[in-house]
DNA sequence: CTGTTAGCGCCTTCAC
DNA sequence: GTGAAGGCGCTAACAG
């Protein structure tokens, strides 16, 4: 139904290759007979066909976007969104589209990943959300598809990563503390399966290190970013240590479960327990008191990991390792 | 590079019109040839090109998510996440993938919406978070694309549209304030070109009527959405009247924007001023008091987009407007 | 400079 | 039940 080049070959009276070269601004087209077929072209409204076009040149120019939990209510989303606009913008800049790939669903538990991007043809993969122990994304990784992967450590011939240098938001966190005077300081970690967990309990050790503070187990509880879990490691880590003065979480959210605890057994934030997050999610500002926390640059990790695949698939570029800085953003809560 | 229709029909020792029937479920095609095709393709790891397939099918089981303003702040992103999630969701068991198309990078102001959709061959679009009064949008629907629009009522041939009852739910704001004991009710509206606003201060102003309150103008105030916004229309309504003591907001944003004018006034919330919102996003639970809202279903929303879309498309059913029932949602703020 | 000839990978009549 | 053509809309050599 929609014209095609062919109609627009017609109307202009030249060959089907003409109009091709002319609007694809190839150089070698007679200047009248590029503007002849530009007119045409125009008035027919002509919209070539990205489906041909990707038939033809292998290449889709879309890139697919695999996440997974993308569900209703997920701890992560705060964070998930702000790098998908990076990704969407960025990449639409470059003239990529973005298509969608989640696994929630119960069709797309049948068929893995890499069948999905395979079969779609897509240029490349930005993985996002996405445990380390999950079985089907390793498939897309190994499969030597063009991926980049946001907060996982790993790199290959044709994968690179983009995250937050988690080691030293969590020392900007610790140092905080204990510049403001806090000496028994405890920590809430993610879930172990998270890569950026490692590496923020890393940076709390070693930052309490330099401090020189004695690194108790006890100080230290392993949580699993949801609200809840920071309530009952708030709970549990104060149990423990009645001397504790100072928590710092390694998400927002849990932190939003620990100043709900301190509220509920009827402790003052800052006075009686000091509280760091992790993210700067939008609520950190809002809650009372607001919270202290670790700022991630959520759109700045979307547009570099939307440029360095892109920059692997039009200039082979080399898959990097790229982290990012975060800062501290000091509020009510310390 | 990949393996084709070809290299199986080849290692089965069949034709190529033979694979695709056999793997496409057709009936004529015997029991063992069959079994036999099917088990050369699992082994050659063949995965059917759903471009060619595009191509020849003149369908691309892909639908465009036209957004606009989707940019790294914005006060309607609460909302449209939770659709996005509903309508991506509901895609995927469906058998369709979503592309993201927004209009905020420089690219794509150049091209208009219509001629992305149209280029990428896609089947429909859902719209969503778009002014009215976007000379784009009106473009596509127009074209007769195959559309819904989320929170717009705008039905014809091709378009459908699906929304929340926005009357319905500002009259449970005002008769929930209203049975609080208020009886100088304000109401802080969002920004014209958004036709939920008119829905909502149309039932605002049939819940004061109802519950016989002379609607004064002045209790009145036209916003933009933002928190900002809904400061300044707290501050001007208690201003203009002094013995007011409860506004209902348009949005949860601007209902935040009041709960912190009013903190900053030194009103006491629910005491002194009664605050209700419009969304019910994740913030309302957690701010200090707690807002009383109206909940708006985004994830249902978008699972009844995506089924009218896809319904339209491979059963020819009609567009039909849907309006979804919004529920009132009390807390402290009230 | 421009047209002709081949496909890209797949589905679909139409014969056998 | 199965295969042989033809074509979806476009680009890419290769000739002239």
């Amino acid at each position: 139904m929609p014209v095609t080049i062919r109609d627009v070959a017609r109307a202009a009276g030249v060959s089907i290759t003409t109009v091709s070269r002319a609007l694809n601004g190839y150089e070698d087209v007679g200047a009248d007979t590029r503007r002849k077929v530009e007119r045409v072209a125009a008035e027919l409204k002509y919209r070539p066909s990205a489906i041909a076009r990707s038939l033809v040149m292998n290449r889709t120019k879309t890139i697919g976007l695999l996440v997974s939990e993308l569900t209703k209510e997920h701890s992560g989303h705060h964070f998930m969104f702000g790098v998908l606009y990076g990704i969407h913008d960025r990449l639409a800049e470059l003239g990529y589209d973005l298509v969608l790939v989640s696994t929630t669903t119960a069709r797309q538990r049948l068929v893995s990943y890499l069948t999905f991007c395979t079969e779609r043809r897509l240029d490349g993969v930005i993985v996002m959300g996405i445990r380390m122990d999950d079985p089907y994304i390793q498939e897309v990784l190994d499969s030597g598809f063009p991926s980049v992967v946001i907060d996982v450590p790993l790199l290959s011939e044709r994968c690179g990563y983009v995250m937050t240098d988690n080691v030293f938001g969590a020392k900007l966190a610790v140092r905080h503390l204990f510049a403001k005077g806090h000496r028994v300081i405890g920590f809430v970690n993610g879930h172990v399966q998270a890569a950026v967990s490692r590496e923020r309990r890393c940076g709390y050790e070693e930052a309490m290190a330099e401090c020189g503070l004695v690194g108790d187990p006890d100080w230290q509880f392993v949580s699993d970013f949801t609200e809840r879990g920071g309530m009952e490691g708030c709970k549990t880590l104060l149990e423990k240590n009645p001397d504790m003065t100072a928590i710092f979480f390694a998400s927002d959210l849990m932190a939003m479960g620990g100043l709900r605890h301190a509220q509920a057994v009827g402790l003052k934030v800052p006075s009686d327990l000091s509280v760091v997050g992790f993210d700067d999610i939008e609520l950190s500002q809002y809650v009372t008191p607001s919270l202290s926390t670790i700022h991630q640059k959520r759109y700045e990790m979307g547009t570099v990991a939307a440029d360095m695949l892109v920059g692997m698939l039009d200039q082979g570029k080399a898959p990097e390792g790229r982290l990012l800085s975060p800062q501290l953003f000091e509020r009510q809560s310390t």
